[in-house]
This record gives structure tokens, C-alpha cells and sequence, in this order.
DNA sequence: AACCCACTTGAGAGACCATTCAATTATAGA
DNA sequence: TCTATAATTGAATGGTCTCTCAAGTGGGTT
């Protein structure tokens, strides 16, 4: 396998007319900045985040509850979904941990909302796509 | 299996001290609308375009591409992700379709840039979690 | 206590996805 | 035309994810 750097090398003779070393090292380092912009963990957390809208059966509950604008029972939730009620839960278990519902008890129901961040992003993204 | 709205009329009955079939059918059909609230092939791009997201080399090109606001070109894209140049390939192929970043050729080098789409959610999503 | 019901948990099976390898297309230059 | 190089495509594979089943937890009621 080619080296990375040879290629990126080529490409930047093409661009300037001429690359020394120091024009290559200048551009990965411009490149390992645009990477950086943010600590790691951050980019884990939006990845979760990503990651936890990214399934049909999540989306749909959080849409729900988004438009919802409310908190839902498990219960009411079961009816726009067709997963049992173990999938049910899973599935809301991932969206708690991944920053996306909140819950709360109330005697024997449990009830689901969107966190702010949900509403912000999944609000947009009905907004933008398409 | 327990049918799935037998729960739900129980706890409507919590709710409302009593719950005749009218109720239910209202619920129902209030969770229906809150579900519906747009097409179907609305929701499946929107599932595209956060499926794309959802993954950590995908993800980490579409946030260097945001942070450059300009384009790319593939050889540069590959300094920022550990993978062959195949797998970069296949990553962009699977952002375009998603209408994540759009691409040109220019010469024998093709470049990618981050759709307004891309910019104004990835920007959003860096904003807001964590 | 004993029971019911709402919901969760763990384990396992099958589906799906990301990546790699090998082969291919396309462009530029000699 | 021949070669080199940038990038893509298809097939295969290893790993991950989602869902189901079966069992468990905990609140509420009698």
C-alpha cells in the first residue's frame, strides 16, 4: 500500500506549482486542526448522540415524542411502534443513555420526553431534509 | 402476547378516572397523527441522512469538510481517517447518496464539500450535545 | 402476604454494516 | 499508444446491532 503522504504530496505540487517538504507538513497540520476542533469525548458524545437516531424504530419514537412536545407513557408509545414491548424498552433505554429521552416514573407507568437537544436537532433536521 | 391497547385503555382509565371505547380510539388516533405528521419518504431520507452520520470514519470526514467550509480533495480527506482508499471511497460514495456532501471532479482529482444541509445540522449537533 | 401488572434485563439468533482485497475506470502525460 | 496514478466498484468477511424470548424487578391493590 501506497503511503498517504505521497499522493497528498503530488496533489499539492499540482496546486502550488511546486512542493517543498515544509508546504506538505503545512497542510497536514491544517488538516489534523480542522480534526481537532473538538476533544475526542465530544465527538464520542455526538456520535452516540448520531447513533441513537439512526434506527427506524428509535427515530419514530422520538419524533413522536418531539412532536408530542409532552411527556408519553411506555404504553402509548407501544402503539406507534410495532416491537415487542422488550424492544420496546431497549430501544428506549439506548435513547436514555445516549442523551436523546429522559424518563421518569409515576407509579406504576413510566413516562418518556424528548430532551431539549432532541427537540433542537430533530427539529431542524425535519426542517432541512428534503 | 398481551394486545397492545389493553394497556393503553387501562392507563387512560388511570388517567381519566374512566375510559369508554371513544376514548381510546381518540388516543389512538391523536398518537397516529403525532406520528404522521410527515410522508413516509420524508422520514426514510431523513433516516438516510443521520444513518450516514452515525458512524465514526463517516462522521469524522463530514466534520473536517464542515470546519474547512470549502472542498476537499479525496487524497487530503485520506490524511484525516485510518482507512484504505477503498473504504474512504465507499464512505463518501455512502455521504453523497445521503446528501451529506456533494463532489466535483477536477482533473484527475475529485473534490467534496459539505452540503448546506450538513453544515447547518453538523454545526447544530456540535453546538448543542454535551 | 399474595397477586397483578408495567416495565426492564440478559442472552442468543439473525440481519445488517463497515471494511478490505482485487479488479476496473478514467485522466494526464510521455 | 503506453504507463502511471486517482478514484471507484463488487464481492467477501468479520463484527456489530436489533430484535425476540424468557425471566426478573418493583410498584399497587386486595
Amino acid at each position: 500500500m501506497v503511503n498517504t503522504t505521497d499522493r497528498l504530496e503530488r496533489y499539492l505540487e499540482d496546486e502550488l506549482g511546486e512542493c517543498r517538504s515544509d508546504d506538505l507538513e503545512q497542510r497536514l497540520a491544517e488538516l489534523e486542526t480542522l480534526d481537532e476542533t473538538l476533544g475526542s469525548a465530544q465527538v464520542d458524545a455526538e456520535l452516540d448522540f448520531l447513533s441513537a437516531l439512526a434506527n427506524e424504530t428509535r427515530y419514530r419514537l422520538v419524533r413522536v415524542l418531539v412532536a408530542a412536545r409532552d411527556e408519553l407513557c411506555v404504553c402509548e408509545l407501544h402503539a406507534v411502534v410495532d416491537i415487542t414491548e422488550s424492544g420496546l424498552s431497549h430501544a428506549l433505554s439506548n435513547l436514555v443513555d445516549a442523551g436523546v429521552v429522559e424518563s421518569r416514573k409515576d407509579g406504576r407507568w413510566k413516562k418518556y420526553r424528548a430532551t431539549n437537544r432532541a427537540v433542537a436537532i430533530v427539529t431542524l433536521v425535519e426542517g432541512t431534509i428534503k
